[in-house]
DNA sequence: GCGGATCAC
DNA sequence: TATGGTGATCCGC
C-alpha cells in the first residue's frame, strides 16, 4: 500500500515547478499521523505562499496559460473530426499496431540502475552527523536532491532552498561536491562493466545495463564464481556496533543504515532486504561471511546491488525488463533499495503496463500529461484506446511514441553514445542591466566555453546565445558562420553581435537580464572532417588539375593550441569583479580585445573573405560609380573615386608591393617567393615581431592572394606547398620566438595574383556562385584589419577573428547601420535609432492546417520580431 | 537555419 | 535575498 508513496520518489517529480502539479503530487507526502513530516495543505500552504507574487510565479502562470490555449487548440481540432476520418485512422494506427507487435523483442534483458537520492546518500555516508537529519544537496537557490527524511516535509530536487527551509527549518543544506559523486560514481560503473562493458551511463547516478550477454555466459559459471564475501562497511560500525552483519537477511539495512532508517517502516521488511515481486527459486545462499548469488537476472541485479553497496555503503534501486522503457519504470517501483522484474512475455508486460500512469514513463513530462489528460488519458490502457484520435491530433513522431508506450514497447539495444552535437555554459545572477557587464559577462562566458571545446578538440559553425529576463522569459538567437569556430575571441565576435542585436532591440530600455548563456553547434562530422582532409590534400597535390571550387573549402588552422588562454589574462572574473564592486572604467569592463598574437589563416579564410569581398563588391556596385570604396586587397579607403579608377588601384595593389595613395601600407607583396623569402628570413622576421614590440601604432598589412591555378603550377617547389596546412601552427607556436617564425610564415606563401573586377557580369557571377572561386588570401596584419562588408576598421590581427567578423557582419546585416553611424560592432554598443518593436511580445496565431506536432501544434502564442528581420544583403542595398 | 518548447537528469 | 545547468530533440517557420 504505502509502497506506491515511494514510486512517487521518481526523478519526474523532482523538476515539476509548477504550483499546480505540485499541489497534485503533494498528495503524495501525506504522512500517518504522529509522524514527523507534513501534511499535503500544509506543504501547499507554505510553498503557495513563498512563491505568490514572485517573477517566478508570473512566468509560471504565464506559461501554463499557454498551454491551457494549447489544449483549447487541441480540443477545438478534436471536434473538427469526422467519424470517418477516425475509422480511417483506426485502420491506418492498427495496421502500424500490428507491425510493432510482430516485431516485438523479449529476448534481451535490460536492467536500469539507479542509486538512491544519490548526492544525499554520498554526504550522509561521509558525514555521521547528517544522519537521522533531513538534509539536501544544493544551495538556497536550488536543491539537487533531498533524503528521504526531508521528502517527509515537502522537500525535492529542483526547489529552491529557502523555500525547503519554510518546509523543514531543520533542513541541512549540504554544497554539493560533484567531485566526490563522480568518484563514486566511478566505483559503481567499475561493477557495472563487469555485467555489460557497453552499459550506458545516463548520468552520474543513473545506467541501463544489456545484460542478456551475461546471464547466457552465467548460467554455467561454478558457484564461487557467483561468490561474494561480506564486509562491513565504515558506515556500519558507526551505526550499530554489535549487530550482527554477516548475514544476508540483514544487508539492507545494516550496510546502509543511513538511508534506510529515513525510509518508511513499510519498506524494510525485515526478513526481505531486496524487495523483489517475483518468487525466485534461487534465493541468495547465505554461508558463514560470503553469500552465493543464482544465473538468474533478478539475482543478477541483486549481486550488482550487493556489491554497488559493499564497495560504496550506498544503496541502489533496478529495474529489470526486456526493453529500457519499462526498466525505467520498474526500477522506480520499490524505489528505495529495491528492484522489480517484469519477466520476458507479454503478458507480463500487458499486465504491468496496464493500469500505469502515463507520466511514469520516460519522455511523457508534465505539459504532455497535461495534454492528454484533456483527452482523458492517464493509463497506458487509455492511452491504447485513444490511439486512432492520437494520431490525428498529433505529430507522426509522438503518437508513434505514444503507441510503443501503450504497448510497452521500448529499445532493446543500448544505443553507443552519439557524437556531441553541442556545448554550451550558461549561469543565472542577480540582475544585470548595464550594457558593458553584460557584453563583459558574455565574453566570460565565451572563454569558459572555449576552454570546454578546447579539451575536446570541438569546432563549430553556429553560436547561439541565450537570455533570461528578471521575469524568467526566455530567448534564443542564433548565428550560424561558414567556417568552424572555436576560441572565445572567435565566439565572442559572434555572441557580442547578438547581444548587441537584442541590446539595440530593447533600447532604450535596458534587458533586465537573469540569466546568460553561450552555446556552440554545428560539430562537422567525421565525414566533413574527412572531406575537408581530402580537400587539402587534393589541393595540395602537384599537378592537380580538377582543381574544383569547392574542394577549397580546407580545414581551418588549429591556431587555438598556440593561442594564449584568453582566460590567464583576467586576474579577476566577471563575478569577481562585481562583487568586490570595484568599478572598473567602461574601456576596461568592455572593449574588443587586441588578440596578442599573429596568425596565418591559410584557408577557410579565403572562402569566408572571398564571399565577403564579392558581397562587398555588389554593395559597392549598388552603391552607384562615386562612393568611398575600400580595396578588398589592402583594405585602404580609396576615397570617392570611379569604379574604373578604384580597379585600376586594386589591380596595382595586386601587381606589386608599392601602393599609390597609401603611404601606410608596408607591402603588397607580389615578389616571388623566393624573393619573399629571402626577405622575410633576413629582415621580415625580427621586423614583425619588433614592430608588435615598439611600434603597435603603426598600421602594418600585408597581403598575399594566391590564385589556385597558378598554384597548381607553381608546385614544382613542393617545400612551398605540402607544408600549408600546418603552416599557422608553426608560425604560431613560434610567434615571437625567434627569427625564424615569421621566414617560415612567408616561405610557404607563394606569391601570386588575384584580379578584382567591379564590373556587373563579374560581381554577379560571384555572387551566383556557392563557393566563391577558389583563392586563396593570406593576410597578414600587425594591427589593423578593415571589414571588407562594414569597411570599418577591425582591431585584430587574427584574421580568423576578422574572418568571423565578416560572418557576422553579413548576418546581422547590420552594414547599413555602421556605414551610417560609423560604429564599429566591436565596441560598445551605439545608441540605437531604432524604436522599440514588440519583440518578443506575444502574439495570438490562428489555427493551423496542417498535422499537430506534440510541441509546437496547439502553441497559444507566437512571437514575432517584426523590427528585427534577419537582413540579407539584397534587402538591404535594395 | 532559427527560435520556442519540452524533456531528462 | 532567493527558483539551476547541460544537452537533446521536435516542430513550425
Amino acid at each position: 500500500m504505502d509502497s506506491t508513496k515511494e514510486k512517487s520518489d521518481s526523478a519526474k517529480e523532482k523538476s515539476d515547478n509548477c504550483k499546480d502539479d505540485l499541489l497534485l503530487r503533494m498528495g503524495l507526502n501525506d504522512n500517518k499521523a504522529g509522524m514527523e513530516g507534513l501534511d499535503k495543505e500544509k506543504i501547499n500552504k507554505i510553498i503557495m505562499e513563498a512563491t505568490k507574487g514572485s517573477r517566478f510565479y508570473g512566468n509560471e502562470l504565464k506559461k501554463e496559460k499557454q498551454i491551457n490555449q494549447r489544449i483549447e487548440n487541441m480540443l477545438q481540432q478534436k471536434a473538427q473530426i469526422t467519424s470517418q476520418q477516425l475509422r480511417k485512422a483506426q485502420l491506418q494506427v492498427d495496421r502500424f499496431a500490428m507491425e510493432l507487435e510482430q516485431s516485438r523483442d523479449l529476448n534481451s534483458t535490460i536492467v536500469h540502475i539507479d542509486m538512491d537520492a544519490f548526492y544525499a546518500a554520498v554526504e550522509m555516508r561521509d558525514n555521521p552527523e547528517l544522519k537521522d537529519r533531513p538534509i539536501a544537496v544544493g544551495s538556497m537557490s536550488m536543491l539537487s536532491t533531498s533524503n528521504y527524511h526531508a521528502r517527509r516535509f515537502g522537500v525535492r530536487a529542483a526547489m529552491p532552498g529557502f523555500i525547503a527551509k519554510r518546509l523543514c527549518p531543520q533542513l541541512i543544506i549540504v554544497p554539493p561536491n560533484f567531485d566526490k559523486y563522480q568518484a563514486v560514481s566511478r566505483e559503481v560503473k567499475e561493477i557495472l562493466t563487469d555485467y555489460d562493458p557497453n552499459f550506458m551511463a545516463m548520468s552520474l547516478d543513473e545506467a541501463y545495463l544489456n545484460i542478456t550477454k551475461h546471464l547466457e555466459e552465467r548460467k554455467n559459471w561454478p558457484e564461487d564464481k557467483r561468490k561474494y564475501f561480506i564486509t562491513a562497511g565504515t558506515s556500519l560500525e558507526n551505526d550499530n556496533p554489535g549487530k550482527e552483519v554477516n548475514k544476508l537477511s540483514e544487508l539492507g539495512r545494516s550496510i546502509s543504515p543511513l538511508l534506510f532508517e529515513d525510509s518508511p517502516p513499510e519498506l524494510q521488511s525485515p526478513g526481505n532486504p531486496f524487495q523483489v515481486n517475483s518468487e525466485e527459486p534461487n534465493n541468495p545462499q547465505t554461508h558463514q561471511n560470503s553469500v552465493v548469488f543464482g544465473t538468474s537476472a533478478e539475482e543478477v541485479v541483486k549481486e550488482i546491488r550487493f556489491r554497488v553497496e559493499q564497495k560504496t555503503a550506498l544503496t541502489a534501486s533496478a529495474g529489470i525488463a526486456p526493453n529500457t522503457m519499462l526498466a525505467k519504470v520498474c526500477s522506480d517501483k520499490n524505489k528505495p533499495n529495491g528492484q522489480y522484474q517484469i519477466l520476458p512475455n507479454r503478458q507480463a508486460v500487458m499486465d504491468f503496463i496496464k493500469d500505469l500512469p502515463i507520466r511514469k514513463v520516460s519522455g511523457i513530462g508534465k505539459v504532455t500529461e497535461k495534454m492528454l489528460k484533456a483527452l482523458g488519458i492517464i493509463t497506458c490502457t487509455e492511452l491504447y484506446q485513444q490511439r486512432a484520435l492520437l494520431s490525428l491530433l498529433f505529430s507522426e513522431t509522438s503518437w508513434h511514441h505514444f503507441l510503443h508506450i501503450s504497448l510497452g514497447l521500448g529499445s532493446t539495444h543500448l544505443a553507443r553514445d552519439g557524437e556531441r552535437k553541442s556545448r554550451s555554459v550558461e549561469r543565472t545572477f542577480s540582475e544585470i542591466s548595464k550594457a558593458e557587464e553584460q557584453y563583459s559577462l558574455c565574453q566570460e562566458l565565451c572563454s569558459e566555453l572555449a576552454q570546454d571545446l578546447q579539451k575536446e578538440g570541438l569546432k563549430g559553425r553556429t553560436v547561439t546565445i541565450k537570455l533570461k529576463n528578471v521575469n524568467f522569459e526566455v530567448k534564443t538567437r542564433a548565428s550560424t558562420v561558414s567556417a568552424v569556430v572555436s576560441t572565445a575571441e572567435e565566439i565572442f565576435v559572434i555572441a557580442k553581435e547578438l547581444l548587441r542585436t537584442e541590446i539595440d532591440a530593447d533600447f532604450p530600455h535596458p534587458l533586465r537580464l537573469r540569466l546568460m548563456g553561450v552555446r556552440l553547434s554545428g560539430f562537422p562530422n567525421e565525414e566533413e572532417k574527412k572531406h575537408q582532409q581530402r580537400s587539402i590534400i587534393g589541393f595540395l597535390q602537384p599537378g592537380n588539375q580538377a582543381l574544383s571550387a569547392t574542394s577549397c573549402i580546407l580545414e581551418k588552422t588549429d591556431k587555438d593550441q598556440f593561442l594564449k588562454p584568453a582566460q590567464t589574462s583576467h586576474k579577476k572574473s566577471f563575478f569577481d569583479k562585481k562583487r568586490s564592486e570595484r568599478k572598473a572604467s567602461p574601456q576596461d569592463t568592455f572593449t574588443c580585445e587586441t588578440v596578442n598574437k599573429q596568425s596565418l589563416q591559410t584557408s577557410q579564410s579565403f572562402q569566408v573573405l572571398n564571399k565577403k569581398m564579392s558581397e562587398n563588391l555588389e554593395v559597392v556596385e549598388k552603391s552607384h560609380n562615386c562612393q568611398t570604396f575600400t580595396c578588398p586587397v589592402c583594405f585602404r579607403e580609396q576615397g570617392s573615386i570611379s569604379l574604373e579608377a578604384f580597379n585600376k588601384h586594386v589591380d596595382a595593389c595586386l601587381d606589386g608591393p608599392s601602393i599609390s595613395g597609401n603611404p601606410k601600407m608596408s607591402s603588397c607583396s607580389h615578389a616571388s617567393s623566393a624573393e619573399v623569402n629571402e626577405k622575410e628570413n633576413v629582415y621580415g622576421s625580427v621586423s614583425l615581431c619588433e614592430k608588435r614590440g615598439y611600434e603597435t601604432h603603426q598600421k602594418n598589412t600585408e597581403i598575399m592572394s594566391v590564385d589556385p591555378v597558378e598554384l597548381v603550377e607553381t608546385t614544382g617547389k613542393p617545400s612551398n606547398t605540402d607544408d600549408i596546412g600546418v603552416l599557422s601552427n608553426k608560425l604560431s607556436e613560434e610567434e615571437c620566438s625567434g627569427p625564424s617564425s615569421k621566414s617560415f610564415n612567408m616561405e610557404h606563401c607563394p606569391q601570386n595574383s588575384c584580379t578584382v573586377s567591379l564590373e556587373n557580369e563579374d560581381v554577379g557571377s560571384l555572387r551566383r556562385q556557392e563557393s566563391p572561386q577558389p583563392n586563396l588570401y593570406e593576410v597578414i596584419s600587425d594591427q589593423v584589419l578593415v571589414c571588407p562588408v562594414c569597411n570599418l576598421e577591425q582591431k585584430t590581427s587574427d584574421l580568423t577573428l576578422f574572418n568571423v567578423h565578416v560572418d557576422v557582419c553579413l548576418n546581422k546585416g547590420i552594414i547599413q547601420e555602421l556605414r551610417e553611424d560609423k560604429i564599429n560592432p566591436c565596441n560598445q554598443p551605439k545608441e540605437s535609432t531604432k524604436s522599440t518593436d514588440n519583440l518578443g511580445k506575444v502574439q495570438k496565431t490562428g489555427n493551423k492546417a496542417k498535422r499537430p506536432g506534440l510541441m509546437t501544434k496547439y502553441s497559444a502564442s507566437k512571437k514575432t520580431r517584426p523590427n528585427n528581420p534577419r537582413h540579407t544583403l539584397d534587402v538591404f542595398f535594395k
